[in-house]
DNA sequence: CTTCACTTGTTGACAGTGTCTACAAGTGTC
DNA sequence: GACACTTGTAGACACTGTCAACAAGTGAAG
């Protein structure tokens, strides 16, 4: 019975560590229940004890991930500077996604399994967003008139972080023949071009005309 | 045997509409080759003869997907202004996302096959990217000493662009409880940002030095 | 101690999958 | 007519997730 589980304190930790490795060999999508229990040396129905369904033991990882996600960003270089903390953020961001690609791809690369079935997961995974949150509000205060700015600012962060994350792990850039020198600059190109498009400030907004187009209001002002 | 195939000239291309039903229906992940000949009335190998794995079925309609992309992209609207122009590019790519969402998560958000395995799909996905660098070459000129700067460019809107798609087709938003308005405005506050990011210009490239924090050199200058 | 419920594991099914192999019918060419 | 080639069929194989029935252990109630 204990035979392949000396470590494990109990087989459902088993279950999650062994899942983790079939996916680290072989991928998520070629992740499956009667792989875990054979490389545990149990029943091919032991693992539904402790999740209910294969969708539930992939959410626990997903989870975990995020849990590991939010310790890594974290454990950040701090400095006193909010601007400087902002920069390491994005940083930190792009460094876990490039060291822990699997991971990373588990988290936002995957198609989440129905959300209301996994709160637990939905809660961490938007913990972490909350940290870039509180990292802008770090620079402006946490003032409810700017709670907007924050949302856009954390949001456009987020897509081209997110984005270029992705398309990073794609692994299609090298058939773009990019300019010779492109690929390796490409990083802080980036974060140079985020921390520009982070000094956008709202046009007064008026309240929501459908037909104007938007390509005109180029009333910018800089902070 | 030509039961359900009456529209159909060639198998292989009942096939592949087939195909497309069954993903529209219950998800990439959930097409079955099996199910394609079903919906066909025809034997479960019959697609086989056509299509060597289902990977290869897949890696077709992800190819179509892609020529239909840059289809959608080419018909833009077109004023002289090129700077108009790369807004509209951008526009355009959102709308794809929206309107397409099946389609753009099968290009984007799906694991691609072994790109060795299906060149034209490769092929089809690079024109695509390229249709943005030309649009960016227009605004530029075709000055070789700008290409890496267009190159930067694009992976910059790319990025941004694809991140806000994938966000936003990921149903996550809902979760984050962003600051009322935020949702609708997203997209204008997104272009916005990108176009302000994209007027970053290169510092003069000191030769690498590997150790260097690049969060000081904020020497910016603005066309 | 006995009895009962509950937990945790096993075994055996079932329907579904991708894909290999062997076979059959049609089609065109020498 | 003989032959090769294409296209479709039928049957297997190993694999999957998951349901249902069963067994052994544990702990509490009577």
């Amino acid at each position: 019975m204990t035979s392949n589980l000396e470590y494990a304190t109990s087989l459902k930790e088993a279950c999650v560590e062994a899942a983790r490795e079939v996916i680290a060999e072989k991928g998520v999508e070629n992740l499956s229940m009667r792989d875990v229990a054979r490389r545990l040396g149990i029943s091919h129905q032991a693992p539904y004890r402790h999740f209910i369904s294969r969708d539930h033991l992939l959410a626990e990882i997903m989870r975990r991930c995020f849990v590991d996600f939010a310790q890594h960003l974290d454990q950040r270089p701090r400095s006193g500077d909010p601007h400087i903390d902002l920069g390491a953020m994005g940083h930190t961001y792009l460094d876990y996604a490039h060291r822990k690609p699997l991971e990373y791809r588990l988290m936002f690369g995957t198609p989440w399994p129905e959300p209301a079935e996994h709160p637990e997961l939905v809660r961490h995974a938007v913990h972490a967003f909350n940290m870039l949150r509180d990292s802008l509000r770090c620079l402006h205060g946490n003032d409810a008139a700017l709670h907007s700015l924050v949302d856009y600012q954390a949001m456009f962060i987020w897509s081209a972080l997110h984005g270029m994350a992705s398309i990073t792990q794609a692994n299609v850039m090298p058939h773009l023949k990019l300019a010779s020198g492109v690929k390796s600059g490409l990083r802080d190109d980036m974060m140079a071009r985020i921390s520009l498009g982070l000094q956008w400030q709202q046009v007064p907004a008026p309240p929501k005309k459908p037909g104007a187009k938007v390509s005109q209001q180029k009333s910018r002002s800089r902070s």
